[in-house]
DNA sequence: CGCTGTTATATTAGCGCTGTGACAAATTCT
DNA sequence: AGAATTTGTCACAGCGCTAATATAACAGCG
């Protein structure tokens, strides 16, 4: 037995990630109880997007919505299966033009309103603490791109004579 | 089409999710730089916390990490097949004694400084920004215990005349 | 012109993190 | 004994990623 143990008190990074899981969850809830079937929380955006740009490849939607293609290639997939949008071959053959059919278009509404009332929640909920969650996250992000994560946990790091 | 594209920016979720896993992959990096094979993150913490407490069951296990005894009992599957810990039964035969191995302990002095060289890194980043993390996460579980996301969010919600 | 190699696009397989729910087995209670 | 509870496992789901694979397009060169 070393001395006390550092996992006795939970991690911040736990915390963090139940605390997202937690509201990704109750997001969802709002579908679920919409009756909206088969659209999963991740179609909202893609959805979205494209009720605004019009058609768009995989790989343009994937950078409009800062993923992997590979990722927004699976999302597709997964939509095109609920009749949520078309996937045509494009002008160019290596190419698909991802549109919306009409029952995605009809569920955009909807969408955008739960996008927008999510957001006020968040605004409403950066109000309420002592500071903006929105702006934590962003100074972390600068503060890491500055030295990183890895730089700095290798600094403190004690190595252990083993 | 309606009026303007509320994804058109990108939402604090996204923002925050990329954030943990960009820190969560820069943890792992240590650990492979370091040689230390067949370890993946999510070991550190039972490792570690069984050095501690000596065996356990994977009830005791899970409850002692906050985790379900599901998600326990797959990491110990795994750690198993890396020499990690070993599985006895316990007194109970529907029960089993989860105890560190040869291997396993001798791993635990370098995930413990590793360990304490994240959350060394977190204080540092949360006296870099303007306000901690830490405390603003605690803040908002607080916030949202008051008064949970999906009625916030259905406060917010309004509805398209569809 | 036609072959070759590079680039771009999309898909697929596999992995990581986690969770829930169904299930078998063992124990405990009635 | 029979019913209820507890424990652990497994199958499956969600989110995302990378790497490997086809396919198509393009550039270069003989």
């Amino acid at each position: 037995m070393t001395n006390s143990d550092p996992t006795a008190r939970p991690d911040p990074w736990q915390a963090l990630h139940k605390l997202l899981a937690a509201m990704d969850a109750e997001i969802e809830q709002v579908y679920v109880e919409r009756g909206i079937e088969g659209v999963r929380p991740r179609f909202a955006y893609p959805l979205i997007r494209l009720a605004h740009t019009g058609p768009l490849t995989i790989r343009e939607l994937a950078e409009s919505l800062d993923r992997s293609h590979s990722a927004i290639s699976q999302t597709i997939a997964a939509m095109r299966k609920e009749d949520l949008v078309t996937s045509e071959p494009g002008p160019d053959a290596r190419t698909r033009r991802i549109d919306l059919t009409e029952r995605g278009r009809s569920l955009v509404p909807f969408l955008e309103a739960e996008w927008r009332a999510t957001h006020a929640t968040v605004a409403e909920l950066d109000a309420e603490v002592p500071y903006a969650l929105t702006t934590v996250v962003e100074e972390l992000r600068r503060a890491l791109e500055h030295r990183s994560m890895r730089q700095r946990i290798l600094h403190h790091l004690v190595e252990p004579q083993g």
